[in-house]
DNA sequence: TGAAATGTTGGGGCG
DNA sequence: ACGCCCCAACATTTC
């Protein structure tokens, strides 16, 4: 614990937090010095590398551990380049006995720590790696038979079954300081932060990205949200979710913690009988648990097709219509008033992510990898496998598709879960003085009250880009026709 | 006034 | 994490 003795080295990467830290805390737990590093690729080659909204965050998430950590005495350590060099080359410089991390769970990352992992050991560099980011550790909830489950049901029952997650473990009580910090970049230097044009006002306006604002916005939610959510987590308009989705998916906050407070708030506390509010949330978690499990076990999950009937469709080539989509001109209010919302601020409410993502691959016929690219750059809480498995979910190409062609009805969906219209006015703001009754389908007013609501179909809002009982058929029988020459073999 | 026609709502079957 | 169609039940309009 003075000049000699050498620090462990602590990777930081998704998980920019010191609670429930099961690295960091290992390495407190050594009594060594700490050296905190975290390396950013800059790979232009990496078609995952983190999307502008994600940059944004990170900036202000780095700043935020960065200056955690300083009140600890510790530094943060920015090294940019390829992490199989960075970090066997920081741990030789500074004479590290240990690098510890915690453990991703993009499936495609495997092979890099398997290597890294080969580099420290030939080096005489010790390495541990833990489970720091689900609920349960990586692929430990399986079938009996099998890698990995494929149908959310049964894995979340399977879940039910093991005993409770871990209790989070705290900040580490006590840190040792290194004596000597090796050189790093500074973040301003990595540019993140968007510049001509600055479209980062919106995200400013809604988001406290860091560690602090994640237990902020945690704690807001048990207190004012879950007891209601049931029964309105489906509404977009009442905006009663969690918002923690951002939060996590830097790593700002631990599914664990969030699993143990909401287990211990009062909502669930108080309710001597099962209220549901709680599980019906920790559910959602277990969907991203669901997902992680799956991106783990299936490398190329964000780019191929689980089911392989899908190597072959009809898909649509048309930079027009997903230009309109990402731009909210599709005419569907429900549709528009998303992507407005995902592009404002960064964040889609689930429900409606559904509905725009069904709309792309159904009504637009366009491949949902370009849906999934397009959520990847504008999304606050983008997060490659809760992405790849929504996005095959909603294409019904993951194994868990329903033995028929799901079309969500964009009419339907609206007037059921944003039925007097608010969530579109606010971000459709063309549509303000439209009246309720066809907020969700303007093309069906009478051309005097569409006048009358400051509405010129095609010109201050589109005509519905295709209409739904065409694009619906449509979608029906492209989808059909695949499956039918999957099944005769036309296709193999 | 009442029966028939027409409109509206909700649950079950099915893809 | 669904929509459509059908039909029954009920409501309203019509002559």
């Amino acid at each position: 614990m003075t000049t000699g003795t050498p620090p462990v080295i602590v990777w930081f990467q998704a998980d920019l937090r010191l609670g429930d830290n099961p690295a960091l805390y290992d390495a407190a737990e050594t009594g060594q010095p700490i050296l905190p590093v975290f390396v950013h690729e800059n790979d232009p080659a990496d078609r995952w590398a983190p999307g502008g909204a994600s940059r944004w965050w990170l900036h202000h998430s780095l700043e935020a551990l960065a200056a955690n950590l300083r009140h600890r005495g510790l530094p943060l350590v920015l090294r940019r380049g390829d992490c199989r060099r960075v970090i066997p080359a920081i741990a030789t410089e500074v004479g590290a006995t240990t690098v510890v991390w915690n453990r991703r769970a993009e499936g495609h990352l495997r092979p890099r720590d398997t290597e890294i992992l080969r580099a420290l050991q030939a080096a005489g560099v010790e390495a541990r790696v833990h489970d720091g980011n689900s609920l349960y550790p990586l692929g430990a909830v399986r079938p009996g038979s099998g890698e990995c489950y494929r149908v959310f049901s049964p894995f979340w029952r399977a879940c039910m079954r093991e005993p409770e997650p871990s209790r989070p473990l705290p900040v580490p009580g006590h840190m040792v300081t290194p004596v000597a910090v090796p050189p790093g970049e500074a973040l301003s230097d990595w540019a993140f932060l968007p510049r001509r044009p600055d479209w980062s006002g919106g995200l400013e306006a809604t988001w406290v990205p860091g560690e602090t604002g994640a237990h902020e916005q945690l704690r807001n939610f048990l207190e004012e949200r879950l007891a209601e959510y049931r029964f309105m987590r489906d509404r977009p308009d009442l905006d009663q979710t969690s918002r923690l989705s951002p939060h996590l998916s830097w790593g700002e906050i631990s599914p664990r913690q969030i699993w143990h407070a909401v287990r211990h708030s009062q909502v669930e506390a108080a309710s001597s009988q099962f209220n549901g509010h709680g599980e019906a949330f920790l559910r959602q978690l277990g969907w991203r648990e669901f997902c992680r499990n799956m991106a783990y076990s299936y490398a190329d999950l964000p780019t191929v097709p689980l089911n392989r009937r899908f190597d072959v469709f009809p898909w649509i080539d048309n930079a027009v219509a997903l230009r309109a989509w990402q731009q909210g001109r599709t005419g569907y209010p429900i549709v528009d008033a998303g992507m407005r919302q995902l592009w404002e601020v960064g964040w889609m409410h689930n429900r409606v992510r559904m509905i725009v993502g069904s709309f792309l691959v159904k009504h637009l016929l366009l491949p949902w990898q370009q849906g999934e690219a397009w959520f990847w750059d504008t999304l606050v809480d983008a997060d490659l496998a809760n992405n790849a498995v929504g996005w095959q979910w909603v294409t019904g190409c993951g194994t868990d598709a329903a033995p028929y062609v799901r079309v969500f009805n964009p009419i339907l969906q609206g007037t059921k879960f944003d039925p007097d219209g608010s969530y579109v006015r606010r971000y459709v703001p063309e549509l303000a003085k439209v009246p309720s009754e066809f907020i969700h389908e303007p093309w069906r007013m009478p051309p005097l009250d569409l006048a009358g609501a400051g509405v010129c179909l095609g010109k201050s809002y589109p005509h519905p880009i295709i209409g739904h009982e065409e694009g619906r058929r449509r979608a029906l029988s492209a989808f059909n026709t695949s499956k039918n020459e999957a099944r005769t073999g036309t296709y193999s």
